[in-house]
DNA sequence: AGTTGCACCTGGCTGC
DNA sequence: TGCAGCCAGGTGCAAC
């Protein structure tokens, strides 16, 4: 499911519910999910108050007041809802909470649940000195979002590789929050082959191209879209107040293969690259 | 060192 | 209606 805006979309929604409050009790309904969870983990997360809720790349991060740090990362399928915990407890065999693997009661009489099918999310507890050191985020590229992210900074981080376009944009320790679907918007917007190598965003005196300038305003301006649009909601992906978000109607070419370009009339192709589907157009796309 | 392919899971959809 | 096969928003790791 989910890249930066929807990510991004996940944050806004706990940051609302949880900042401020503390974890009054917290449920942890298998050992593990994609990995086991941290030793004890309930235990060292109850009493702690929330203090912020960051983004980093794809992942949430959420300030405690004690000496730890709850990262958390929804995988392919992970997502939050937020209830009232005086609310029904969802009962075992329920299809809803099947999935429901994490709770965490606020002093607010809040409920938080996380649920994750596929269970490829994971959460971590890092004391915070060992934070910015820690394996997870050691090796994680510039933010897309951020002031440091422009043509220049693309062709500088793509100028010696030898993959394409496609692979290198979906590579987080260059750029951190891209994923399939808004790497495959963001080069049509740009006019660029998702087969292109990555090393073409260059000239030849390493000074960024039109191109690179040209790639990443349109990163930019899918990404700041799709979260002014609360996100995509494929399969049953939702806000954490149960609403969808509803960029996947702007997708231009993301799921079209067959179909028409919208801008030049060309036939979109679906073919794999590193294992994952890329949908382009070879009429606009170059 | 950088790049590619596979593995990890469940569920939804398609086509027989 | 049932079922086999394929596909899915991510990423760590082994193998080249």
């Amino acid at each position: 499911m989910p890249e930066l805006p929807e990510v991004e979309t996940v944050r806004r929604g706990l940051e609302a519910a949880m900042v401020g409050a503390r974890l009054a009790a917290v449920e942890q309904r298998r050992p593990d999910l994609r990995f086991p969870f941290p030793e004890r983990f309930a235990e060292r997360l109850t009493g702690q108050r929330v203090e912020a809720l960051r983004r980093r790349a794809k992942y949430l991060i959420a300030d405690l007041d004690g000496a730890e740090v709850l990262v958390m990362h929804l995988g392919m399928s992970g997502s939050f809802r937020i209830e009232q915990a005086r609310g029904p407890i969802p009962g075992a065999g329920a299809k809803n909470s099947l999935h429901d693997h994490v709770t965490f009661d606020l002093s607010t009489g809040a409920r938080i649940i996380y649920n994750d099918p596929r269970r490829f999310g994971f959460m971590q507890l890092i004391r915070r000195p060992e934070f910015a050191a820690h394996p997870l985020f050691n090796n994680i590229g510039i933010e897309p979002l951020g002031y440091e992210f422009d043509g220049a900074a693309l062709a500088r981080l793509f100028a010696r590789k030898t993959t394409s376009l496609k692979a290198a944009l979906l590579d987080q320790a260059s750029i951190a929050g891209l994923g399939n679907i808004y790497v495959c918007e963001a080069l049509h917007r740009a006019g660029l082959s998702p087969r292109r190598a990555a090393a073409s965003l260059a000239c030849n005196d390493g000074t960024p191209s039109a191109r690179a300038t040209r790639l990443a305003r349109a990163i930019r301006a899918v990404l700041n879209e799709a979260v002014a649009a609360g996100g995509s909601s494929l399969r049953d992906h939702r806000k954490t107040d149960g609403a969808l978000g509803y960029f996947q109607h702007s997708f231009r070419i993301y799921g079209r293969a067959g179909q028409l370009c919208a801008r030049c009339g060309g036939v979109v192709r679906r073919i794999t690259q590193a294992g994952r589907a890329t949908f382009y157009c070879g009429g606009c796309q170059r």
